[in-house]
RNA sequence: GCGCCCGUAGCUCAGUUGGAUAGAGCACGAGCCUUCUAAGCUUGGGGUCACAGGUUCGAAUCCUGUCGGGCGCGCCA
């Protein structure tokens, strides 16, 4: 149980007591009231809004009924002073043994500190890059893949059972473009001179696939129609394709636990089930669009097409599940699909491009629909990640095939840093990416600051051992004053800030968290330059290094344990 | 034309799901630091939270409208 618990369980029988005493009427809604820290520390240690909440349903004012809560916090052994504030905020000062038992809870609970029982077991399916299988990992993919591999590792934190999928969109006309691409590859490693027209994938990826099909095929399927070859070729080269991005996935140590095929779903027959539920569901109807509005464009004609009425759950129009040749419409089987990750989920997550907001509601609309409302749907949507070299923006042009692949970069930089960087800012906001800056050793360098700060505590410790502090017996932690006692406040709110995050579905908090954490560390350190008396290690005051030891230990744990969850691994030593 | 996302300090961005005097880093100003514990430290100025209404004890946060930016807008994936 978390201190936060804690004291909201005391706040409910204070508020109990009120009750039975006459105080407080019976049966309030006590939903909106609330134990946190408060933003600014001298607030106190942890403040409480009951009074502002429950005073109008009480028929008193805020400051009265705070005036009656307030001494039986005040009772309370942990707590060493109280005050009604501002409009009414009780706040809560604690008593320092608690911060003290605080950090001897960390460092007993060590890499489990923070993880939380939120997600009491609920199913969630996180699906992410779901990258076409045409080619490698490029930048464009990378970010979506660090989040939704973030993401869901935080929920596994916070005590939901995640799988990680991705599907495989192998169906589309996309793939055949890539066969024929691999097609033309194979008869060059036959020998032949070959043109790339306009259209096919140019990237020299393919030239080993070409290589194997014309190591086992010979010169088979080099005048064949392509009615003999496309099917085995578009089968192999996908595979070939989703191995080569495995491989990059676990450059950045990211692995799903599911691929689904597209072409499966659509296979399978579940796309047809889907049409016959909703249509069971008075949802499915033959209709024709009408016409896009704005641009004009010329070659649209009206075309009878099977609809899902997807305006019904707030999509803007209705929403074609088959084309007019009668094939699935990528739609018709990523509806299929959701329903197949949402009979085995309670929730959905898809990390989707911002490019593809646009295809949000309707998708969320078939999963309420087919689910009859059980399974939750949230898209996360990725923005851009911005290349540049030394402030110099890096273009790239698909068309080309002149972008930069995810494994140069993770080459270039690590996977650490890459996942950290793609983690500072919110996911539907714009990131830059700055080669030179993301491996700078500096303050503004999120990423070092934060290993710094790790490595900061382990190079202590090394020093410690080195200087021959005793390290037996039981440290006295009531030697930490006010300033170091901040520092366990601050890491204490770990737990909380996993579950907000959690919650939210926003893993970069935890980077926000790290960063503010680091500071802090870094902080109180710098303050032994100024006054020797403050630093960590004091040869000639033995007690007090070993309470500041524990206390640095305390933060390193932290610092870890926020980065095991962001998939970064923690910096012995900077080089 | 419609929908989605966004608009917070000069710049890049946070903001704990509606809390108190809106924060951090860069940049700028002023001190300190010539090594004590590895990549400097301390400190200051800087704001109509795009704008206008509304909801309530209380709004950057929720609702409505306006302005501005990005993305998307029959069968592609």
């Amino acid at each position: 149980m978390t201190l936060y618990a804690r004291f909201a369980a005391h706040l409910d029988a204070i508020l109990d007591a009120l009750e039975a005493e006459g105080q407080l009427p019976g049966g309030l809604d006590r939903k909106a009231v609330a134990v946190e820290p408060p933003r600014d520390a001298s607030h106190g240690d942890l403040a409480t809004n009951a009074a502002m909440v429950l005073a109008k349903r009480a028929g008193t004012n805020p400051r009265a009924l705070a005036g009656l809560i307030a001494p039986k916090l005040e009772a309370l052994d942990e707590v060493s002073g109280v005050e009604v504030a501002g409009p009414g905020f009780i706040n809560i000062r604690l008593v320092p043994e608690i911060w003290q038992e605080e950090l001897r809870t960390i460092l007993s609970e060590g890499e489990d500190y923070g993880r939380s029982q939120l997600g009491a077991g609920t199913r969630v399916n996180v699906e992410y890059v779901s990258a076409n299988p045409t080619g490698p990992m490029h930048m464009g993919h990378c970010r979506g893949a660090v989040v939704g591999d973030a993401l869901a590792s935080l929920l596994e934190h916070a005590g939901y059972a995640v799988t990680r999928e991705y599907y495989v969109n192998d169906a589309g006309g996309q793939v055949d473009v890539l066969a024929r691409s691999a097609w033309l590859r194979y008869r060059e490693a036959l020998g032949e001179t070959i043109e790339i027209p306009e259209g096919l994938y140019p990237g020299d990826y393919l030239v080993p696939v070409g290589q194997a099909f014309a190591a086992e095929f010979g010169d088979r399927y080099v005048a064949a129609p392509e009615e003999e070859w496309l099917a085995l070729f578009r089968t192999r080269t996908v595979a070939a394709m989703l191995d080569m991005i495995r491989a990059d996935l676990a450059l950045l140590g990211i692995h799903h636990d599911v691929f689904a095929s597209e072409a499966e779903v659509q296979g399978s027959g579940a796309a047809d089930r889907v049409l016959e539920t909703l249509r069971e569901k008075g949802l499915i109807y033959q209709g024709v669009l009408e016409a896009p509005k704005g641009e004009t464009s010329e070659d649209w004609e009206p075309v009878e097409l099977t609809l899902f009425r997807s305006t019904r759950f707030g999509d803007d129009q209705d929403r074609p599940m088959k084309k007019s040749s009668g094939s699935w419409t990528y739609f018709g089987a990523d509806a299929a699909y959701h329903l197949q990750k949402a009979d085995a989920a309670d929730q959905l997550i898809n990390i989707w491009g911002a490019d593809h907001a646009g295809t949000v509601k309707r998708v969320q609309a078939a999963v309420t629909a087919l689910t009859d409302g059980r399974v939750d749907l949230d898209v996360k949507l990725v923005q851009m990640v911005r290349l540049f070299r030394a402030g110099e923006p890096i273009k790239m042009s698909k068309r080309a095939g002149n972008f930069v692949t995810l494994a140069d970069v993770v080459r270039e930089v690590g996977k650490d840093v890459v996942r950290f960087m793609m983690l500072t800012r919110r996911a539907d906001a714009p990131l830059d990416f700055d080669f030179a800056k993301v491996v700078e050793a500096s303050k503004d360098n999120p990423v070092f600051y934060v290993q710094y700060a790790h490595a900061r505590v382990r190079s202590l410790h090394r020093r410690a051992a080195e200087a021959g502090v005793d390290l037996t017996g039981t440290p006295d932690l009531s030697l930490l004053d006010d300033e170091e006692l901040a520092l366990v406040k601050l890491a204490a709110q770990f737990p909380r800030v996993v579950e907000s995050a959690a919650q939210a579905h926003e893993p970069h908090r935890i980077a926000f968290y790290l960063s503010d954490l680091a500071a802090a560390l870094h902080a109180q350190w710098n303050k032994g330059n100024d006054d020797p008396a403050k630093r960590f290690l004091l040869v000639q005051n033995e007690k007090l290094t070993r309470a500041r030891l524990e206390l640095a230990s305390a933060i390193g744990q932290i610092v870890r344990n926020g980065l095991a969850i962001m998939g970064v691994a923690a910096a012995e030593e900077m080089q």
